[in-house]
RNA sequence: GGGGGUGUAGCUCAGUUGGUUAGAGCGAUCGCCUGUCACGCGAUAGGUCGAGGGUUCGAGUCCCUUCACUCCCGCCA
């Protein structure tokens, strides 16, 4: 038997009246009856109502005692009387009477309540986040987390796959996101870095012939934080197979998640199936290659009519001509909106840096006509082409957004998301998975003006490979995948280009010489120089699984320890200074110190 | 790097048009209370109104600067 107890706190019941028993646990909260105090006894399990009147010697200690202090009591089970019983909890049918107790931990007066449901300062919670875990909501997302880690990878061995590790410490890759750099003593001037994911490694287990992998993988990358997005560390669910194509990696991985989130959650799947989108049609329906499919408002290109001769809104017109698009956003039956629901739309869109969104409402008196501020610019003809193409009807609305393709991608897809919620039209009790394919191999960067890897530089490019046009990259497109759900990103992955000669071709075109790719990419290309097989892969988000499944808008109610927005560990203290000798050591001094 | 929001007691927040000694709930301390489960009642302590500067007879309130936290844009193959 513990030293420490004989039962949890969810675990005594009417069948233990009359025992004896030991609790060990935090204080959780106390009502003192002056004569008559009740405390309840909190840990990991549950909490028990405990029970000690001023007969006690003790009552007048425990009286005093602060709460979440950990103490072990001994005392004898009871039951209550019917009108005292407590649904709330799973041993309220019950209580127990305090003989004797133990102070296991003191407490002092604390920073911030532990019992209460009330938001707190992101800042205190994570400075004390010892304390904020011990709260009901956060308690359990962390546990809900390591159920999910621990049934993927039981489904993962079910599936035939290895769990490998892969090194912390590696090499600095010139694509991607920001490294975080850590320097090399026994190599002076010289650094490792820390794993943006273990994409060359896995790789290189299916070239060493493991056939699959996964990995539930830290990955580390230097970029600003969002909500969504811990600044720093993350982990996936690292995955690669052998010998497959697209196809088979999908069935793999759709089966998965709908496993998880029907075990783990009560909200419906919107599809068992995942639909897939092209990017290209992703970009012209939402916007965005992440689109929340439970919103059933659609984008579309409307571009042509403005070039009719009877439409008199000058200002698109104009536009148009210069190489904007007209891409708008249908409403249903919206016509008897109030004005400020519209001009509420519009405002908003300015606030996103958009010039605004036009509206008209589609009526029917003698004939078809738009009514609202841009309507009188729309004849009859032109009313019916945009209703043809929309498949818009007498009483719905139309916000129209006009400028350079990426310009209006963005304010589209934000707008339908705004809509969306105005309107009510998004069911908060379903997951909408899709999958977003046929991603184009490369794009322009804004910044530089020059072609870059649009996604990852190892994917295989679609189609007979001996029959690539390099002349015309940017209509290249790649084996390359995205899951969403609900709008958001969860994982992204590829089949693999295994094949040198193709990759360094493919380098070519974003200015990579061959002896750049063996240089930057040594371990990878020579790999795949002694027999690689074809191979895929995927890396969904652990963290964003998560958050969905524990319906958080924010990573940090799933992640233990996280870091706050300026990637500083509140509670340890990082990053922090090091001593001068620890910087002698690694030949590093610091220019600026501020 | 840029934009928005927030910052008042240990915690959560209120504080009107610039006007007396800056308030409430929870928590803390002290007292009363034998059936509560957000127990109740009474009292006490607790404040650099994020910081600095300015306007003013007078600033928590207005202006400027700055810091912290947060959300977004950029960034995240």
């Amino acid at each position: 038997m513990s030293k420490f107890r004989t039962h949890k706190c969810n675990e005594l019941n009417k069948q233990k009246i009359g025992d004896k028993v030991s609790l060990s646990g935090w204080i959780n909260k106390k009502r003192d009856h002056g004569n008559l105090l009740f405390i309840d006894l909190r840990d990991n399990y549950g909490i028990t109502q405990c029970i000690i009147d001023k007969e006690n010697s003790n009552f007048k200690k425990l009286e005093k005692i602060q709460l979440e202090t950990v103490i072990k009591i001994d005392g004898k089970v009871v039951e209550r009387t019917n009108e005292s019983i407590n649904n709330d909890i799973e041993t309220g049918e019950i209580e127990v009477v305090i003989k004797n107790f133990q102070v296991l931990g003191e407490c002092k007066e604390l920073p911030l309540p532990v019992f209460t449901d009330r938001e707190y300062a992101e800042e205190i919670r994570l400075k004390y986040r010892f304390l904020d875990l011990r709260r009901k909501k956060i308690h359990e997302n962390i546990i809900l987390r390591s159920k999910v880690i621990s049934f993927i990878r039981n489904e993962m061995n079910k599936l035939g796959f290895l769990e490998f590790q892969t090194p912390i410490l590696t090499s600095s890759s010139p694509e991607g996101a920001r490294d975080f750099l850590v320097p090399s003593r026994l190599n002076p001037g010289k650094f490792y870095a820390l794993p943006q994911a273990p994409q060359q490694f896995k790789q290189l287990v299916m070239v060493s012939g493991f056939d699959k992998y996964f990995q539930i993988a830290p990955c580390f990358r230097d970029e600003d934080a969002r909500a969504d997005r811990s600044p720093g560390e993350f982990y996936q669910l690292d995955l690669e197979m052998s010998f497959v194509e697209q196809e088979d990696v999908f069935n793999v991985v759709e089966k998965l998640f709908v496993n998880t989130f029907k075990k783990f959650s009560k909200k419906e799947l919107l599809f068992n199936k995942f639909p897939k989108i092209a990017f290209k049609d992703s970009m012209l329906k939402y916007g965005t290659d992440k689109p929340d499919l439970r919103n059933p408002l659609v984008i579309y290109d409307i571009t042509e009519t403005f070039l009719r001769d009877d439409v008199s809104f000058e200002i698109f017109k104009k536009l148009v001509k210069s190489g904007s698009k007209v891409r708008c956003i249908v409403t249903k039956n919206t016509k008897d909106k109030p004005r400020s629901f519209f001009d509420n739309i519009d405002k908003w869109a300015k606030e996103q840096g958009a010039s605004g969104l036009a509206y008209f409402t589609i009526e029917k008196e003698k004939e078809i006509l738009a009514k609202g501020p841009v309507g009188k610019f729309f004849s009859k003809d032109s009313l019916n082409e945009i209703m043809t193409k929309t498949e818009a009807k007498v009483g719905d609305s139309i916000f129209l957004a006009c400028g350079k393709v990426e310009e209006v991608e963005k304010i589209t897809a934000l707008a339908r998301d705004k809509i969306g919620k105005d309107l009510g039209l998004i069911d908060e009790n379903v997951f909408a998975f899709c999958w977003i394919v046929d991603y184009p191999m490369y794009e322009i960067d804004n910044q530089t003006k020059k072609i870059k890897f649009s996604h990852n530089p190892f994917s295989m490019p679609q189609g007979d490979i001996n029959k690539i046009n390099f002349e015309k990259p940017l209509e290249i497109l790649a084996y390359q995948y995205d899951i969403v759900c609900n709008g958001i990103e969860l994982s992204s992955g590829a089949i693999r280009n295994h094949i040198p000669d193709l990759m360094y071709k493919l380098f070519d075109v974003v200015g990579y010489s061959r002896s750049d790719v063996d240089q930057k990419f040594s371990g990878m290309i020579n790999a795949l120089s002694y027999g690689a097989p074809p191979h895929g892969g995927i890396a969904p988000g652990i963290d964003r699984i998560i958050m969905l499944l524990a319906n958080e808008k924010n990573i940090r109610e799933v992640t233990m320890f996280p870091m706050n927005q300026n990637a500083q560990d509140l509670m340890m203290n990082a990053p922090s200074s090091v001593s001068e000798n620890q910087l002698k050591e690694l030949n590093l001094s610091i220019k600026n110190k501020k």
